[in-house]
DNA sequence: ATACTATATGCAACCCATTGCATATAATGA
DNA sequence: TCATTATATGCAATGGGTTGCATATAGTAT
């Protein structure tokens, strides 16, 4: 039929699609609790970096997240409320996590109280 | 990578995943008025019968709409307060078509104001 | 310049939902 | 019983999103 489409619930169809993504939906998840460095992103997802990125890519496009260059270093943020309250709606409030997680960027290292999970000392 | 799937995210990606297709989604809303029988919905999306049926087969399984039938007719309701909810924010209140459509159901056929849009007559 | 780290992009292969269609079933009436 | 209408099911083919990986780019430091 291919028809079909009323452009009345395209918004929310793209939503919908986008949000139908387990990687997707918890890196949203996890944008809640405030900005997220792709390393970070990695750390807590347990994915290759390129896979990260190409979904942040695509959230990114889409407008629901946005990005600040800090040096080497990518910050990400959720940059729609909508989906916000989505989430909020539908997984409850931000899920503060027992250990919580740490790379190697700066934000992590400065507010770390444990040993940084994904950082191996070398000798 | 196909980890991923933590079990807190599942219902909501279920949920995503049928909300995310275009009849499926057009289906809901339109129950969001009340019931409707299969050939309503049909004179709705202007789609096959058989194509009709089975997304509502995936919305029944999936226990977001029933079904109760009357004769040779099946009507479906929403059946999942939280569909309703999400499609109150996403897409307003409940749309008033102007000319709403008519099918050859009892139902429609007692409420019916103008001619019935798919009865054709055969003297 | 070179090296190194963090992040982004390109692209091909794969996989699974989508969908079209034939057919089956349910219910009613003659 | 047969005919007819409304609805459901089965299944194969297709298309488009997903994903893995190689590689490119950005930024910093030496």
């Amino acid at each position: 039929m291919s028809v079909m489409s009323e452009e009345r619930y395209e918004p929310a169809l793209r939503l919908f699609s986008l949000l139908a993504h387990p990687a997707r939906l918890r890196i949203l998840d996890l944008l809640r609790r405030g900005e997220a460095c792709v390393c970070h992103l990695q750390a807590a997802l347990r994915a290759p970096q390129p896979y990260i990125s190409q979904q942040l890519r695509v959230l990114r496009e889409a407008g629901l997240i946005a990005c600040r260059r800090e040096g080497l270093f990518v910050y990400y943020r959720l940059e729609n409320q909508q989906v916000a309250h989505l989430l909020a709606d539908l997984l409850g409030p931000v899920a503060e996590e027992p250990s919580s997680l740490q790379c190697t960027c700066p934000r992590c290292r400065e507010t770390a109280s444990f040993e940084p999970i994904f950082l191996v000392e070398v000798n």
